[in-house]
DNA sequence: GCTTGTGAAACGTTTCACAGCA
DNA sequence: TGCTGTGAAACGTTTCACAAGC
């Protein structure tokens, strides 16, 4: 009796077997935290880590960071845990960091230069290859010296991306210009964007972005204070 | 026999009415981004804006637009839409950015002196009012002849901080030594910490972190182009 | 003993869909 | 008509709990 519940499509045979799942984005994100936390172990103190251990580390608990892995295949051995080098080398390759990429870097203001000169992306196979601006004061000027680094307007964006290989394009220009720019960055066949400015890129499907806008994170820091909450 | 299955609490009577649930971590998140593109909205052309625009402009559904903003309060005018210069107000009060944050700065490097001179903070009301290092080369040095950034001993830093009415500190310094600063800064009386270090900070309840780890979203980055999917 | 990998349950977030208001 | 605010459904993520392996 009463047999009229259901408005919806009551369930669909769901997916195509064959067609594997992508993994979740928060998922994703830790594994950079896990390879973090494993390249600041003191060297060579351990040989295997536990997934407690590791999950500990980042306040995390070791059900979360078996799922994580589990994505990506089996990583662990029952009993023992997991073999340390031999867990890095997998992230690493998952995350495309055992091998070298090529950037460029738009915008020489003082955020531009440090970043120019900073180390750790070099020590993590991020290259910066390339500079460009469009102040014309500062075209064919080099950095720390180095004929590489001379900058370059950008009308050459093109030919430097396919002559170098490179595949990330760092933003550093003020947000009015930031957009214009990243179009621009795209059309020369750069692949993802790693942009400081204050502002949404648009691109098109294919195209990867990450954002490094300082003061959004400055603003959750604030409310983060105000609220007693933590992140991170 | 067989008569054990439940181990767990079947089910007890939920929350206290009275307390009211904190917001979930990803709608702040978007707080920012909402008020990041109201306000780079070309100046006066908006009166109103509805959630459906709003959401368009950041990818979101018009729901969770709307949703977002429910965790707040009542913000909105049905059939209208909501007042760009009201809503502003209201993200700014709930963010904190409806004030003037003091902050200070413990390392000097090529990034921390980037920094020193970002004018994106000050935009936001945040400002730098202390810079500390531990080089005792440094110390005594003014960035940019301002006397009041006069690079200080990090044996100053709680003096400083209650002189100058301190409440968040930005961390430049290498990764070795970040979380001994770390730990200085909160014993001075920071409230919340924006890291630059690749490291995961460990501090007491009750004080808040925010990571600028860059060369994590430059792996994020990579991942992403490698995989063919967007992020932000 | 300890640990992984994994279905299933619990929990959280997003989307849907619509009442109510301008 | 156009829009907000909001319960309820749909979807996604995390935690639980345990079989299997060291």
């Amino acid at each position: 009796m009463t047999a009229d519940k259901p408005q919806k499509q009551p369930d669909l045979p769901p997916a195509q077997p064959g067609k594997s799942e992508p993994p979740p984005a928060p998922a994703v994100r830790r594994l950079s935290l896990y390879l973090r936390e494993l390249e600041g172990l003191p060297k060579g103190e351990h040989r295997t880590i536990s997934s407690k251990q590791l999950g500990k580390a980042l306040g995390l608990t070791d059900a979360q960071v078996r799922k994580d892995f589990a994505y990506f295949g089996q990583f662990g051995h029952p009993g023992v845990g997991y073999q340390v080098t031999e867990l890095m080398g997998r992230l690493r390759h998952i995350l495309g960091t055992d091998r070298t990429w090529n950037a460029l870097l738009v915008g020489t203001g003082k955020l531009g230069q440090a970043l120019l000169t900073y180390q750790g992306f070099a020590k993590k196979g991020f290259r910066v290859v390339a500079t460009f601006d469009n102040d014309p004061q500062k075209i064919g000027q080099q950095i720390e010296g180095r004929p590489d680094l001379e900058i370059q307007p950008i009308e050459r964006l093109g030919q430097v991306v396919a002559e170098r290989g490179i595949a990330i394009g760092i933003l550093a220009v003020p947000a009015d210009v930031s957009q214009h720019v990243a179009d621009a960055m795209v059309a020369a066949g750069v692949k993802g964007i790693l942009n400081f400015a204050p502002i949404s890129l648009k691109v098109r499907a294919g195209i990867s972005i990450a954002s490094a806008d300082l003061t959004l994170r400055l603003e959750q820091l604030a409310f983060g204070i105000l609220h007693q909450a933590d992140q991170d």
